[in-house]
DNA sequence: ACAAGAAAAGCACGATCGTTCGGTCAGGTC
DNA sequence: GACCTGACCGAACGATCGTGCTTTTCTTGT
């Protein structure tokens, strides 16, 4: 890896934290240049503009993404065990990710009617990661695991919710058994999923 | 009403409309006073700092949920009556509130980690709201609507689940069925919460 | 109608924003 | 040794940020 992209990589990593913290709109060039030790137009360098710098740290939280939830379920087996696995995942994602909680949880409501690039991009990403879930539920109603009249759709739905108040109850009302109440909640998800 | 309370009234609802687009955070003396045509120094006598605008704004969004969600739950019957009437008119607070999106879930994203006086009013208000919620509920226990063993808190979790995921959806995916799916979620919370 | 006081404007400040530009210095190629 | 390229820096740009101070304009009570 070359001097070049190695720093990027870092300033990407550093910039992903801090935004977690402040938002991406919330980012700064001037902050972010004195957290990495870099001058404001050494950093600048390798961006296009701030815009873009943006659209990158999405990028590279969704390779986070990525390997940290979904890549770890393709190790156990398909149906319900891979729906918990991905849950599980999902849940210690958002207790031992960022400072500042999810990014994309944050970045979401921050762009949700802001039009432009970084929208765009974090809609890729949200679709991406939901038909994620879609296809690992829809094994689960093939494995025979749920019903097979299931709503996977409307699952996926529920899954969401439960995820978001999860992320609301421990951060933000710093509830001690936010995991726990997702985890019930998850359970009653399951149970009403499976064949009748 | 005096003139001065009058403007004060124009300027916060002014900028709770603006703070649901670009956050609290994003809100700026400029564009505020550019918004409601008066200067930006004639505007910033009306309040002791940003920070003070911005807790103010947060007060007057309460009110507003208040009279628009809360309150009309009221006139309903006790039970799993009120508890309907409260989800519909939460639901229509999502679809015809702010332009933004509701302006607590935008700020409760930006400031779950941002300690300070903000926050401290942000986290009062969910407070208050979660309470009025189990109020709620607790009702349609002791009507006898909702079984005796029924885990309350629970159920505001997963009604939270259900609202945000409702948010999401809709503003950020843009999914036509958003609602609907928010109200097949929602039926299968009070069915399993009926005695059995 | 007029004085008292509130409301808004005008102007200016230091700081910080994103961005540009010119330049330096190291490493690699002929 | 001459030349080029990529990485980075320091300084500066105009714009905008939040926030004071002073002056003008408008409301209001008598």
């Amino acid at each position: 890896m070359s001097k070049g992209v190695e720093t990027r990589t870092a300033i990407l990593d550093e910039a992903t934290e801090l935004a977690s913290r402040v938002g991406l709109g919330g980012l700064t060039i001037g902050t972010l240049a004195t957290q990495t030790g870099l001058s404001k137009s050494g950093l600048f360098g390798h961006f296009a503009s701030k815009e873009a710098l943006q659209v990158d740290v999405l990028l590279r939280a969704r390779e986070r993404f990525v390997d940290a939830v979904l890549r770890p379920t393709l190790s156990v087996p398909r149906g319900e065990p891979r729906v918990r696995a991905l849950f599980e995942h999902w849940l210690s994602w958002q207790r031992n990710g960022l400072s500042g909680g999810c990014l994309f949880v944050n970045a979401v409501s921050e762009f949700d009617d802001q039009e432009g690039p970084v929208r765009d991009e974090l809609l890729r990403a949200e679709r991406d990661k939901a038909e994620s879930v879609l296809t690992i539920v829809t094994a689960a109603v093939t494995e025979r695991d749920f019903a097979g009249d299931l709503d996977v759709e409307q699952f996926g739905f529920e899954l969401e919710g439960i995820m978001l108040a999860h992320h609301h109850n421990s951060r933000m009302m710093r509830a001690p058994d936010a995991e726990s109440r997702a985890r019930t909640a998850f359970e009653r998800l399951v149970e009403s999923a499976r064949p009748h």
